[in-house]
DNA sequence: TCAAAGGTAGGAAAATTTTCGTACGATAAA
DNA sequence: TTTATCGTACGAAAATTTTCCTACCTTTGA
């Protein structure tokens, strides 16, 4: 199922530093996002439970979540999506975006090219 | 300002087709996304109107709706949030996604090596 | 022992986004 | 002229997402 923006936010923790409780995921969106209770993300990680988005171990008290998906699996899923609805499908469209973009920096496109060379 | 996910559905067929009517619009939803009344559509449009995401030239009884910025401009911008977002800005780590992508097709990355050699 | 601190659960409110019914004006065709 | 058609405007309902209050249980330390 489809992450919501917050839901996102929350797998990112997860994705970064491994199986986590709410409190360390709270305290991280906090220290790196923005101010939230700990109800909210509590609420928002027992909604994602519900979803399948993450599973959580109940061993201990302090329950401990886990994406259930690889990360690696759900981005690319985001990833063709996003593809899809902005270049119709069209990959080498973005890639092409990417190099007429100014977000982008010189470091960041001779890194691709390297990557590239390395394939041959 | 950020348009959201109806809102964007609507600013890609004005990208597409240039600048239209809502009767247009709502076509197109129709014919190439899902059903939906013509009176969301024309809500849609009116909101995106006050939101100065389009613009509106009331000088005919049709109104014709077209975007207030340049696509490419809009697309660079939700380009760099994905990669933020997404990728931590890295731009080469999206690309290097891409490749490992299943869903990528062997034509489209051949056709980035070849845009990309095309930039030595 | 017992109060304080920290945990989960659940419901409801708030905020945002999306949908559409309906009123009413303009246009066109009979 | 008058009626059907097609347009905009507007408000409110519905759906979704986000936030947080509160109840209650467990653990910890004074």
């Amino acid at each position: 199922m489809e992450p919501t923006k917050s839901e996102l936010e929350i797998l990112q923790v997860l994705w970064q530093h491994g199986p986590s409780t709410v409190r360390f995921v709270n305290d991280k969106l906090n220290e790196e996002k923005r101010a939230v209770q700990y109800s909210s993300t509590l609420k928002l990680m027992q909604i994602m439970a519900e979803k399948g988005i993450v599973k959580r171990d109940e061993t201990s008290m302090k329950h401990v979540y886990s994406p259930a998906e690889e990360e690696d699996k759900t981005k690319n899923v985001l990833l063709k999506k996003f593809v899809d609805t902005m270049y119709k499908g069209s990959a080498s469209s973005l890639v092409m975006q990417l190099f007429g973009n100014k977000y982008s920096s010189q470091e960041d496109l001779q890194e691709i090219r390297d990557f590239l060379k390395k394939l041959d």
